[in-house]
DNA sequence: TCGATAGTTCGACAACCATCTAACTGATGT
DNA sequence: ACATCAGTTAGATGGTTGTCGAACTATCGA
């Protein structure tokens, strides 16, 4: 795994509000924004940027259906997260 | 594992400059503070800031021989930390 | 006792970041 | 065409943090 690539991920984790976010939508196949925006007690705008940087850092891929997004967790990314986590550390 | 030493962990990791010390700390069984300083470009204040974050996330275990100070990885935590993150994501 | 050395603490500063509101874009239904 | 709704973008703001130099503390050797 890219370097660059891994600080983005280990920034991604660093708040709080963003792994719960992350940890939502890993909870199942794919979860509407709309659900996540309900959910969670930020601004929408506060969610936009927050799942960007999800994005951004390959945790998480946004499917656009008409006006609806929909989000799932890119879940060969977060393992090759873990397993260089592993083989960088112990 | 409390969900406040989990994010002490997350914050702990997210700085490039930290995690390549703890690296670095976890290469070697025990790892002189001297050497840590005479590697990483930076200040001894910087540095020594450093060593306390690792230190409160649990990370990094500082052993004290007269004035010199020894690092050492809290392996039971990092490991602790990597079994969190597979239970909360998978 | 004194100077040198290892590491900590303090105060300051610049960069970054999470957050908000408001304005915007684009899609949907009537 | 138009009002509405989902999400993005822009701009502002307050708080956090990585960084440094300088002052401090404590330990060691001479």
């Amino acid at each position: 795994m890219e370097t660059i690539e891994f600080q983005r991920i280990a920034k991604a984790l660093a708040d709080p509000r963003r792994f719960a976010i992350l940890e939502r939508i890993a909870g199942c196949k794919e979860l509407a924004c709309q659900t996540l925006c309900g959910e969670m007690p930020v601004s929408k705008a506060t969610l936009s940027h927050h799942l960007q940087e999800l994005e951004t850092a390959g945790l998480v891929s946004i499917r656009m259906d008409g006006k609806f997004a929909h989000l799932s967790l890119r879940k060969d990314v977060w393992l090759a997260y873990r397993k260089e986590l592993a083989k960088r550390i112990g």
